[in-house]
DNA sequence: CGCTTGATTGATTTGAGTCAATCCCAGTGG
DNA sequence: CCACTGGGATTGACTCAAATCAATCAAGCG
């Protein structure tokens, strides 16, 4: 196979995929493509409720899921766990293990997951060469920062109303952004992870889930979700960030 | 002045500052470290309450306390803020510019305040020369997500009494770390802000700083705070995360 | 087809918020 | 030098959103 037609093959492989923003576009030449892919690891599966890696493990590089769902969380000594984000296919994790080359928050799967891997070293050695590359990292590690800072605006100031619609919005944008149907969707989680999440209890999920339904705005069924009235769904937000997608 | 005696005196006043981590240790040569000195901004100075930026503000470059004290925070539409942080001097703030070139909270001065700047380009430029600089700015950017992360399980999981806790052990250990005592220091901040970064109200505040006080555990005079007992504040903390400085 | 695990629903409790006065200090001006 | 004043801080009384406790209910599975 020629050089070309294997960046290309590759090309296609990361398509779809959050990495790809690092690598693909602006102006990198198909060399320096298959340079970055040559070290990306191909997808690995693991099973629902699989731990990827918990605090003190070895940081080794960034995480791209490219099907199924994985959480990362922080836990209080009493269990109670917060989970910190969702990531969907299409997405990165991993970047808490930046700071002291080992992880600080444990990721797991929620469901039947495949990801790839792209270690750090080589990443980093690339960016000296890459400039472009170094701009798509920052990007990365701001929108991490900045999707850190709306969670925060959520749990310290939102009401579990607004909270579970924050929610919500979030998913469906992030479904959209991907190229998935806004409107109707498979929640990945369970929803006691979905309270984690939010700060609030299990029970106030299924009551607010049920509410929402009474009110025409969503419609529910396990895991499945149709948004009916987006702009209802929008106006129960009343903060005025404007919600982001990851 | 000779080379040496610039970069000497260069050291000297970057000294008890954060972003000496970025230029300082770790090998760098003399010229080096004049280089990226050339580009900070020497320090400004602003009254209390001022704003230093705001969301749809231009992203300029990291800025680094020199004296007095930050707040960065984001706001709902009705009006409440949650602060993301306090910037104590020898901290850095600034970073939520990075995604797209413009920042996305809001940041202002909680006492007379100077700080640096530098400028990310010139940054950014180094970084491709400099391989050492550059990981010491993963490892900021990484610190700063880590931070985010200890927040949201505060504000997601911990009680009242706990944040309260937490908050005066992290402020009482980026003292120390800035050769402060860990046991005796004047709040910067006022008690709402301290309440919107909690994510409490300020009469809950009050009233824990009392209880605390009637336990023995802190003696509180206005923005003047004692530990008189570290074990027993430490206690009033259940999570399994070790409080992390700043 | 029972069993397990997650989700829902209802009854009750409570931690923290809200509302409403003071209090107290820092800064101002007479 | 001291009374005045205004905003932050404190304190108390009351309320309420959401947690907790306690049953079911439902669905996937061996």
């Amino acid at each position: 196979m020629s050089q070309v037609q294997l960046a290309k093959q590759l090309r296609v492989s990361c398509e779809s995929c959050s990495l790809s923003e690092l690598c693909l576009p602006r102006g990198l030449t198909v060399q320096e493509i298959s340079q970055l892919d040559d070290y990306i690891e191909r997808p690995r599966k693991l099973d629902p409720n699989t731990q990827i890696y918990q605090p003190g493990d070895k940081f080794f590089g960034f995480y791209a899921v490219r099907s199924g769902g994985v959480k990362t969380y922080l836990t209080k000594k009493t269990g109670e766990q917060q989970i910190l984000g969702f990531h969907l296919p299409g997405e990165i994790f991993g970047l808490d293990g930046m700071e002291h080359n080992s992880h600080r928050c444990y990721a797991s799967t929620m469901d039947n997951t495949s990801y790839c891997t792209i270690p750090f070293e080589k990443l980093d050695e690339l960016c000296a060469e890459l400039p472009d590359l170094r701009i798509q990292v920052y990007k990365l590690l701001g929108h991490e920062i900045n999707c850190d800072h709306s969670h925060q605006l959520l749990l310290g100031q939102q009401t579990a109303h607004e909270r579970l619609a924050t929610f919500l919005l979030s998913i469906s944008s992030r479904f959209k952004h991907r190229g998935f149907s806004p409107t109707s969707f498979m929640l990945p989680m369970s929803r006691h992870d979905i309270a984690c999440y939010l700060g609030i209890a299990v029970e106030t999920v299924s009551r607010l889930f049920k509410s929402f339904q009474q009110q025409g705005i969503v419609k529910i069924n396990r895991k499945q979700v149709d948004i009916l009235n987006m702009d209802l769904l929008t106006g129960l937000v009343a903060n005025c960030e404007e919600s982001d997608s990851l």
